[in-house]
DNA sequence: CACACCGTTCAATACGAATTGAACGAAGTA
DNA sequence: TACTTCGTTCAATTCGTATTGAACGGTGTG
């Protein structure tokens, strides 16, 4: 952890609770973190939570930042992030008046959550886009900006796209049942 | 595009066969682009398979660069990386020494050999990762570097991720009989 | 055999996005 | 009211990686 203000000791996370950085907790973050990486998302992201989800307690803010060596700022934005997501969950412990954190550990139902909030309504406005490059097709058809057979060609190939992400969307039931 | 050597006309693909740029060929390279950033792969990975995928004729290098605006390098390692994806096949045209290219449609396809060819051999290397840490806590138990009570925490969070990804794995089939 | 044409490669660059440090505000504490 | 303690914010920086330009090799062509 970089603190702000000056040095104590030299990145020692002594105030850690847990363990401090047992192999298995030290190897789960760093899977985590390149799993989010592959998909694209922040590193800290899948840190933060592979912290969290190993963690017996809930965590301070301080205790991530030093656990995984991020600024005080990833971990604030980063947890906020996961909480929007229902991946952690902010609790309250009465003596003190900082933030604590812990994972969700129902990560079928994340995944089912995620396919519900983002997937699936990203996978309904590509429907409407393509609907949109449909009717965009025929317009410019009439306008002669195109000809007869070129016309027919892409909009055959628009169609296969219409009924592939209509398969897609029959998906949803599907992946709650799985879940 | 930009070529390489002199420049004959500023900027005009004027020997793109295809109707140079119609709005509609135009918005689903758009959104091909945007739909690969988005996933985290390069954009023009997306750009190339839009522009293919609303062409009557296969195209050349060049005149995928020039429809994109992209260079002939971009041109060549994306077409390449789709290719090895069976995303785009390399067509034969007798009269020129060129390579063309064409999309392959079957877009439902494309994603059911992403899902075999990628997502579950990676879904299987995180099983592999899961047993790992597994055996890597009871080590660490033996070794006595973590105590009972946070041992048992963390064994039952690892079984938790070995389920689900088993219930992932399980979803092959499934996607199979789907698409 | 020289020459033009094409696709590939690779080091350099450009670009987007994650991360950071410092400043700030809110809320407790003495 | 001065002084910590925390979390947030935001401009600046860093970092990974996509993209490019230039050089190269290979293959037809005159």
């Amino acid at each position: 952890m970089r603190t702000d203000g000056d040095e104590v000791y030299p990145a020692l996370a002594v105030s850690l609770s847990l363990s401090v950085a047992s192999k298995t907790r030290q190897e789960l973050i760093e899977t985590g973190g390149n799993l989010c990486r592959r998909v694209g998302l922040p590193r800290s992201l899948g840190q933060i939570y592979g912290l969290l989800f190993l963690s017996n307690k809930p965590l301070t803010l301080e205790d991530i930042a030093a656990g995984l060596d991020i600024s005080k700022a990833s971990a604030s934005v980063g947890t906020r992030q996961l909480a929007s997501w229902g991946a952690v969950r902010q609790v309250w412990v009465p003596g003190s008046r900082r933030d604590y954190f812990e994972a969700i550990p129902e990560v079928a139902a994340l995944l089912r959550k995620a396919y519900r909030d983002i997937v699936k309504p990203r996978l309904e406005a590509v429907q409407g886009r393509v609907e949109h490059l449909r009717t965009l097709l025929t317009e410019e058809r009439e306008k002669g900006v195109i000809e007869a057979e070129e016309f027919e060609f892409c909009r055959s190939r628009l169609q296969i796209l219409a009924r592939f992400q209509k398969s897609l969307l029959s998906f949803a039931p599907w992946v709650d049942r799985f879940l």
